[in-house]
DNA sequence: ATGCTTGCAAACAGTTTGCATCTAA
DNA sequence: TTAGATGCAAACTGTTTGCAAGCAT
C-alpha cells in the first residue's frame, strides 16, 4: 500500500473514463473505455486504479450483483438497481446523515457513510415481463 | 428454474443452518455447518438452495465485500458491515417503506425493497487501528 | 414413473498478485 | 536515483453449470 502517489498517464485516463459517464459503467466498461484510447493498458492497472481512486475517495463504488459499479463522487445519494438486467441509476432520495450518528451511537461501529440500494425492475423489464 | 418444489433433506438442512445463526453466514460458513451434519452434502447443493430459498424469500442476503451473507428474513432490516474485518450486525434502524413508494413514483421501476448498509470500523477493528 | 435434486468436477466471472521492467519525481 | 506504477500472465475466490445417478411425489 504505497503512501505517496503519482500522477500516471494511465491513472488519469482512469479517472478521466469514471468522469466521463453518467451511468454507473463496471470495471470491465471503463477498461474498454480507457482501452480505446491506450490499448496498451491492462486490465491490472485499471483494477489497481479504480481501488486507489476510491480509497482516495474520488470515486465511489455501488455493489451491484454481477460485479462492482463505479461512480464519481459528487454528493452523496442512493441507487436504483434492476434485479432482472442489472442496470443502475441514481436515485431521487435525500442521504440521511443523521441515521449514520444515531447507528454509531448504538452500535459502537464509528460509521463512516452508509448506501442504500432500491431493488425492483426497471421499466423496460416490466414490458418485458408483461409480454410473457 | 424448477417451478415445483420438493422437500429434501439437504433443504431442509440448508434452511436450518441458516436459521440457527444469529450473526450473518457466508455461504461458505453455512455449508460447513451443514457439512457437520450431512458429510455428503456438496457446496453445489448449498449454493443451489441459498438461492432458492432467497427467491422463494425465506432468506435475505446481504451484499457484503467478500461474499454475500445470508440472513433468515423476519422483518425488513438495515445492516452495518465492518470495512476492515467485514463482521455484519444488525441496525436498529426502522425501515422507511415510504421511501420505496417515492423512489417507484421518481423512477419508473417497480420497487420491490430496499436495503440500507452502513459503513465503517467495528469496535475491535478501531481498537486495533489505535493501537498502530 | 416422472422430473426435480443431488454430487462431482469442471467451468466461469470478477478480481488480485508476483515479478521483471519502466518511469515520475 | 528510487520508490511507486505498469503489463503480463498466472493465481484466487466465490459461484455456477453439465451430466449421470438418486429420490420425493
Amino acid at each position: 500500500m504505497p503512501v505517496q502517489r503519482r500522477n500516471t498517464k494511465q491513472r488519469t485516463l482512469v479517472l478521466d473514463a469514471v468522469r466521463n459517464r453518467c451511468d454507473h459503467p463496471t470495471a470491465e466498461e471503463i477498461y474498454l473505455d480507457v482501452r480505446s484510447r491506450d490499448d496498451k493498458i491492462s486490465r491490472a492497472t485499471v483494477y489497481r486504479n479504480l481501488r486507489l481512486l476510491e480509497q482516495t475517495h474520488a470515486i465511489t463504488c455501488v455493489k451491484a450483483p454481477g460485479g462492482d459499479r463505479f461512480d464519481l463522487r459528487l454528493d452523496a445519494h442512493c441507487h436504483v438497481v434492476c434485479t432482472e438486467c442489472g442496470a443502475v441509476i441514481d436515485a431521487t432520495v435525500p442521504y440521511d446523515a443523521e441515521a449514520d450518528a444515531s447507528v454509531a451511537q448504538a452500535t459502537g461501529y464509528a460509521i463512516a457513510s452508509h448506501s442504500t440500494i432500491f431493488e425492483g425492475l426497471c421499466p423496460a423489464c416490466q414490458a418485458e415481463a408483461h409480454a410473457k
